[in-house]
DNA sequence: GCCGTTTTCGGCCCGACTGTTTTCAGTCG
């Protein structure tokens, strides 16, 4: 059993406690559900190596969840789950999920309608027999379905790519009036999630109405949820939902910091601000109704006795504590950025030369690009061969000799085969600079066999980097399924640098194995996985966020570094090659980065 | 049911909007 498969039980015994009014219970349920939803780890995984005990180390997660847990994983069944299915018979979980509809008014239409589906729901609001409920007079029917047509148009998360621009757009719109003082994105857009639920976007207004006017009117929107004088509701014509909050010009800062979120590090914020005998909400933090701070962030983590904390950060992860100890790591930034480690050009799949390829990477203030085109086994993308790779370097190095202010770095992306070794010939990525391997074919393997296959392809002592571990395509292709912290052990073993890489619909790693590979020592360059020239802008948007996420600093990234102290904490080549780069010694190569 | 820099009991984030139970419950984020 998985762990949505667990988190899915879960929410739905919070949802039939909630039914019966069982005080608190609900939400430790629904709070233990978030924690194992979270988790990067099968739990099925950490209760086989370590039982019931295990359990109990993840968040939320008690005596009486624990044992829960256990029973499912033992015997794929809940009875108590069994006997609240029995007494209230509802698919509770699909019911829940269109909007305006929780446990008590789900329990009212079983009790009054024997509603258990969503289908069934349908049924009995175009028949009218809803609205001779108490509780569900004239409106409530409508609402119903149009909430029905919304649940089934399928409401997934949308990369933050997809995002951005529209997020952006109507920022600039709204700053456009001329009544509006400040605008803010916030939510986890803020905050650089890989996938975007909904936007939040904050004004500040002499005039709100001017605001909350070209808001719902914009072309964007598709159906108005709620609209009031602080906060309006929206859903946009591409299935996000919108909302906008009026916030006065005090509050700016308390209202940006809530509804950046996450909802867990506002939570303990509040905790932490009740501990001190103050309130904060979004409208500042007050001791009594003596407002202390609230125009900006900056003044309320001051009062609360806690450093700045970036938002990338804010997933109640530890970044609370580490804010109140001086702890909070230096995070990375766009201008740390020297290099680029993986970009394709024609020589394989890519559209510009390598000459354009390393002007726009100039422009762009980079000090050197690595050339990684992929290899033979990779035939859809033309894949080079060891001769092809030869009449590559050979260009490489001719335009080095010409060149100047950017240094083109030999390399190759070279295919992990099924087994996890390489279709290309050692004797000549002994020659290249960077050997970045990646996996491109055999996506379906069994966990052990593609664990044990990253592994040996990390362990390989001719790969410097591990390009894209996951191999997913956010939206399109899941990340294989492989032990990822074994591979990040792995690569801290043997001094692989796995990847950020900064493709939008990529991300990977993610930003929890980016937190763990940080723990581990491991080294990480952050890349463009370039295919185009305007590619190369992905790591500055994308990349530096999914590190910062991962709270990376720059010693953590090699493509901070110059390029000389960057090749020298790749790999020892063997004596016989480095024909590009200057051989490295072992003292070199243990440089600490 | 969970949790702890006021700890093993006694709390559990806070506020807005909707509908309609004209003072509040339900839902949402």
């Amino acid at each position: 059993m998985n762990n949505r498969e667990i988190a899915r039980a879960l929410r739905e015994m919070a949802l039939f406690l909630e039914m019966e009014r069982v005080q608190f219970k609900p939400r430790a349920f629904e709070k233990a559900a978030l924690a194992i939803e979270a988790l990067d780890k099968p739990v099925e995984e950490l209760w086989r190596k370590g039982g019931v005990k295990a359990l109990r180390e993840i968040p939320s997660v008690g005596e009486g969840i624990s044992e829960r847990i256990d029973e499912l994983l033992r015997t794929g069944r809940c009875r108590e789950l069994e006997t609240m299915r029995r007494k209230t018979p509802v698919n509770v979980l699909e019911l829940a999920s269109i909007e305006g509809l929780g446990a008590q008014k789900i329990k009212l239409l079983y009790d009054a309608l024997k509603i258990r589906t969503v289908d069934q729901l349908e049924k009995a609001a175009r028949a009218g027999r809803i609205r001779r409920l108490a509780h569900f007079k004239g409106k409530s029917e409508e609402n119903i379905l149009r909430a029905i047509a919304f649940y089934r148009e399928a409401t997934a998360r949308h990369p933050i790519a997809t995002v951005l621009d529209l997020a952006h757009s109507i920022e600039a719109r709204l700053r456009g009036l001329r009544t509006v003082q400040r605008v803010a994105i916030a939510g986890s857009v803020r905050r650089w999630k890989e996938t975007i639920g909904d936007l939040d976007v904050l004004v500040a207004a002499t005039r709100p109405d001017d605001a909350v006017r070209a808001f719902t009117s914009m072309p964007e929107v598709a159906h108005l949820y709620a609209k009031g004088p602080t906060k309006t509701m929206v859903r946009l014509r591409n299935g996000m939902d919108a909302d906008l909050r009026i916030i006065p010009d005090r509050s700016f800062g308390a209202a940006l910091l809530y509804f950046t979120g996450s909802k867990a590090h506002n939570i303990k914020l509040r905790r932490m601000a009740q501990e001190k005998h103050l309130k904060l909400s979004e409208y500042g933090l007050f001791r009594g109704r003596k407002l202390i701070a609230g125009a900006t962030e900056e003044e309320i983590y001051a009062a609360l006795g806690l450093d700045f904390i970036p938002p990338e950060l804010r997933e109640d992860t530890g970044e609370i504590e580490a804010a109140g100890n001086g702890k909070l790591p230096h995070l990375v930034e766009q201008g740390d950025l020297r290099g680029d480690l993986q970009a394709q050009t024609k020589w394989s799949d890519g559209t510009c030369s390598i000459e354009e390829l390393a002007e726009a990477a100039k422009a762009l203030g980079l000090e050197y690009i690595a050339i990684t085109d992929h290899t033979r086994d990779l035939a859809m993308a033309r894949g080079a061969d060891e001769a092809k790779l030869r009449r590559q370097n050979r260009e490489i190095h001719q335009l080095n000799a010409r060149l100047r202010g950017i240094r083109i770095l030999t390399g190759a992306e070279v295919n992990i085969r099924r087994d996890g070794s390489l279709d290309i010939a050692d004797d000549l990525l002994d020659q290249l600079d960077v050997v970045g391997a990646a996996v491109h074919t055999w996506f379906d393997l069994p966990r052990e066999e593609m664990t044990r296959r990253l592994i040996r392809a990390v362990e390989n002592p001719r790969v410097d980097i591990l390009f894209h571990p996951n191999a997913r395509q956010l939206g399109h292709r899941a990340a294989v399924d492989a032990d990822m912290d074994a591979v990040i052990d792995a690569a801290a073993r043997s001094g692989t640098v796995l990847e950020i890489n900064a493709q939008p619909d990529r991300l990977d790693l993610t930003d929890v194995q980016v937190r763990r590979a940080v723990e581990a020592g491991v080294k990480l360059c952050i890349d463009s996985d370039a295919h185009n020239s305007g590619d190369l802008r992905f790591p500055a948007l994308y990349g530096v966020h999914m590190a910062r996420r991962g709270w990376a600093e720059p010693g953590n990234i090699i493509n901070t570094l110059p390029a000389e102290k960057m090749l020298a904490t790749l790999k020892p080549r063997p004596k016989t090659a480095a024909k590009s780069r200057p051989a490295r010694s072992r003292a070199a190569s243990a440089a600490r980065v």
